[in-house]
DNA sequence: GTCAAATTTGACAAAAACGTCAAGAAAAAG
DNA sequence: CTTTTTCTTGACGTTTTTGTCAAATTTGAC
């Protein structure tokens, strides 16, 4: 119940911040109805709103982010001027996918790693989360790492950099607060630099490389080898 | 000297294999000049096709690998018709770069990994290489990552994935070299993809991570823990 | 029903990108 | 010097992409 309201008002705390919906007229008493669910148009908004974002996350799985409006807006079978109505522009999308994506991630993360004790058993949480994640959800890995080369770029979507570095941002508080000795900045930022870059390098380069169709399976069947050798690195890494 | 030559000798087939240079009128006699070095006109080509490159990787590492013929051509100080003549296309182009890069870095992993005996001593080599490889040359590595980001996609650049194929080969060829019992094809694949991997995505992520400027120096001071880590992780994934 | 707000649509104009090509410039051959 | 070959140029027409906007449609309020 708690969780279900929860999320009610983030949806719609997310709706309200990228759109400019009711920015006409606010002046008349907006009691708002909270009877059964919805509106009928803020069924059809949605609706739309939905299409949209499944269709921009296959075509970016296609042709990456700089796949055009146009192919977006006609896989959501949707008129042009819907997709700017939605979203201003292209690079707000992303942002907001990646934003939404990343912060799955890291819930999932604090989740499957509080109160963890000792190294091994975050980095265990950490990593099972991400397999958690994106098992069977190549799209968002695509996203995912896309959203992370593009950073490499000088000239990258504004706005990609901060949800990233909050990411990251989690793995090394999750460490902090798995270890009993306190860790330098420096070496903790490596650490979950590793951690992460360690996780989606494998990830991505298994499926290059590999024949086999399930790379999920040899992802959890290595999570052990995963785990201790980045414990490994980790306590090298340290001192 | 025979170093030299053999690289004239590279170039002039590179030259010649992704251009139509001299198709019109091959039937006169062309005994071919050796003498001093290059023709006048042999120079002014290289030069502006130099240029080109030079341009080239420039952009991408701004802009990422979507980046317009046009900026290229620009920032060559050469006209649009001018790429064309020397790439028949943009996707030619990349194939041509990403294959120097990758095999410039087997080049070097092979020559430090040679005769090397043991899994950690090859291991060692391999990270050498690319720390050694990739240090101060932050485009190439741009390049690289984008190359590799590329291949998560449905649609990739033709002919990316071949390079990128043979370069995990050498990696797997190197370990199986260097350890003594023989490997399982998946178990090797496996390794050399994390190694791969684990390194390019640690270095893009301490980039973007890091404020300390000098991602190299932490690269290498690193260098133990991943090869350590790395052989943890490679005796853990075989049997 | 009427009216107003919210949402969707497709046309539109402007900008960017593409690839080709005829013509010009530079160099090599004769 | 003339001819030929190679290389370079920039204009051209086409296609893609972009973002905006007025009109149409749908819905909510009264």
């Amino acid at each position: 119940m708690t969780f279900l309201s929860n999320l009610t008002i983030i949806s719609k705390l997310t709706v309200v911040s990228d759109c400019c919906r009711r920015v006409h007229k606010m002046n008349v008493a907006k009691p708002k109805e909270e009877p059964g669910r919805q509106s009928r148009q803020q069924r059809g908004y949605a609706r739309t709103r939905s299409k949209l974002l499944t269709a921009a996350r296959s075509v970016f799985t296609e042709k990456g982010l700089s796949a055009s409006v146009d192919e977006i807006a006609e896989r959501a079978d949707v008129a042009r001027g819907s997709f700017y109505y939605h979203f201003k522009t292209k690079e707000r999308l992303i942002n907001l996918m990646v934003e939404d994506v990343l912060s799955e991630l890291t819930n999932r993360m604090n989740k499957e790693g509080a109160d963890k004790k000792g190294l091994e058993a975050v980095l265990d949480g950490i990593i099972q989360a991400h397999i958690g994640f994106f098992s069977n959800r190549w799209q968002d890995f695509v996203l995912y790492y896309q959203g992370r080369a593009d950073l490499t770029l000088e000239e990258s979507y504004d706005g990609l950099k901060k949800p990233f570095l909050k990411y990251a941002r989690s793995i090394e508080e999750l460490i902090e607060a798995g270890t009993s000795e306190p860790i330098q900045d420096a070496r903790l930022r490596r650490i979950a630099s590793a951690i992460a870059g360690f996780m989606a390098g494998y990830y991505s380069f298994a499926i290059i490389a590999s024949t086999d169709q399930d790379i999920d399976k040899e992802f959890i069947s290595l999570r052990g080898a995963f785990v201790t050798s980045l414990a490994r690195f980790a306590k090298e890494a340290l001192p």
